[in-house]
DNA sequence: TGCCGCCCTGACCCAGCGTCAAGGTCAAGC
DNA sequence: GCTTGACCTTGACGCTGGGTCAGGGCGGCA
């Protein structure tokens, strides 16, 4: 008779993992000795070399257990189940690959290729790294939210860095990273951008296009960038009230406010 | 500000991922509302983007953690081990297909192909299920020890059961199934065993090869290997005895008994 | 005020064992 | 006969990445 170490040696595998498969009911508990210690036959080996073979071809041990005393078009059926489960994990992890080879080689974590290209254009034209910053944060959660759409906003975006007027706005804004609530170049702020939202606006009315509603994110995600821009700078909420004393509500999306009658 | 689950769902994950990720130090904890509420900014936002993209693509969470607040060098060889983790995780993988694969297409579950057509023939020469069986458990035990070494056992076995006396003695065993340990035959097949045994070594002795090594197994293996033999066979118990007081010990390395002097 | 939905913490659950912990047993050497 | 070291027993916690209660505290709406 063997001890439970002998019959775990003989079939490769540890102590530990012949008392799980007793628990798990895969191998039956066999009889014990005057001691309590488990006492083995040569049949329990064989038991046990089946049981191996099968996890050792990636079945789970709950179903080891059915498959034990399975006959053949169950095991049939049993065998197709597993294969279709391993095809599914190396699927996933040829994914997994592909994913983190993009991440090293796109050097920036979060970003498709253009708004990588976006934000080193941003760098070239003097933009610093605040503003940077705060578009890189903006364009992972858009690029979370609505893939698909990135490309369109992308053009946008590069379109207005490259409007040398708007860019001159942009970087006036960084320029006032660190200003008070009360600052006074807020107010001048506030009527320059007004200035440039109404003439798109007079340009859109006058092409008759209205507001183009492509260009415009989900409410839920505007919401979302405008508070990542107040966070980064803290007078923009003071900035986006003194917009709604001139009639725009917004930032991201930002619209005509409708005045309660 | 956002609530846990309005944060969960910007991110696309459940709110028990948050608070996991919260436990495991991946997402600091923010500010508490004056209920106790978690209360999240923008950059939460980002943050959960951030280890999402990592964690779905393949990254574990422990890693993560270090690899968020990684330069450059560093990721770059963190995704490398990674990525040699996933390539030894799909080759396991593959490896578990052609397991499962021969499993299904080689009917039996733990014999090599020459194994199965050893016991085919078996059945063809008329021997019993009893005696398959312990045959096929015999096979099972060898394989999983000596892998290496079925193919030259196996061409032993099979000139054995060509062999026409030597088959007669085998199909004599197995008529003999159910026999008790005093049953008059059971001498009777001492005596035939012992003929053949010493038959053979006088030939080996002639040839001067003395009893060949290679065809012996391991004395542990032999061991077991008997010991399958007697508990299905229980008068194989008495049939041993037999024979060693006929000067042979033994059964699967039958040897001569050395006697104490 | 009651109800519904959301929030909180704490705890158990899955696979497949590894790894103590605390104590009983066995064989061997002195 | 005593000690030592190897081996046996059960029980419990650990890992991953959360799912799924349970029990109780809030928030806003009719």
């Amino acid at each position: 008779m063997l001890t439970i170490s002998q019959l775990a040696a003989y079939a490769g595998v540890t102590v530990r993992a012949v008392r799980h498969y007793h628990a798990k009911g895969l191998l039956p508990e066999p009889e014990r000795d005057q001691s309590g210690y488990r006492r083995y036959g040569a049949a329990a080996v064989v038991e046990l070399v089946r049981i191996r073979i099968l996890a050792d071809a990636g079945v789970p041990l709950s179903r080891v257990r059915e498959l034990l005393s399975a006959a053949d078009p169950e095991f049939a059926q049993a065998v197709r189940d597993i294969d279709l489960r391993l095809r599914a994990e190396i699927r996933e992890r040829q994914q997994h690959r592909e994913r983190i080879a993009r991440l090293a080689s796109g050097e920036s974590l979060a970003l498709p290729p253009e708004a990588v290209a976006y934000l080193d254009r941003m760098r070239e034209l003097g933009f610093g790294e605040r503003l940077v910053d705060i578009e890189r944060d903006s364009w992972i959660l858009i690029a979370a939210q609505i893939p698909d759409e990135v490309g369109t906003f992308m053009a946008i975006k590069h379109a207005q860095i490259e409007h040398e007027p708007l860019r001159r706005l942009y970087l006036d804004i960084e320029s006032m990273a660190d200003c008070t609530h009360d600052d006074p170049r807020l107010p001048e702020l506030a009527d320059r951008v007004v200035v440039f939202i109404e003439a798109a606006a007079a340009v859109a009315h006058e092409l008759e296009t209205g507001v183009p509603e492509d260009y415009q994110v989900s409410d839920a995600l505007a919401h979302l960038l405008d508070s990542a821009f107040c966070e980064t700078f803290p007078w923009a909420t003071r900035l986006l009230e003194l917009l709604e004393e001139r009639g725009w509500t917004g930032w991201t999306n930002i619209r005509r406010l409708t005045l309660p009658t």
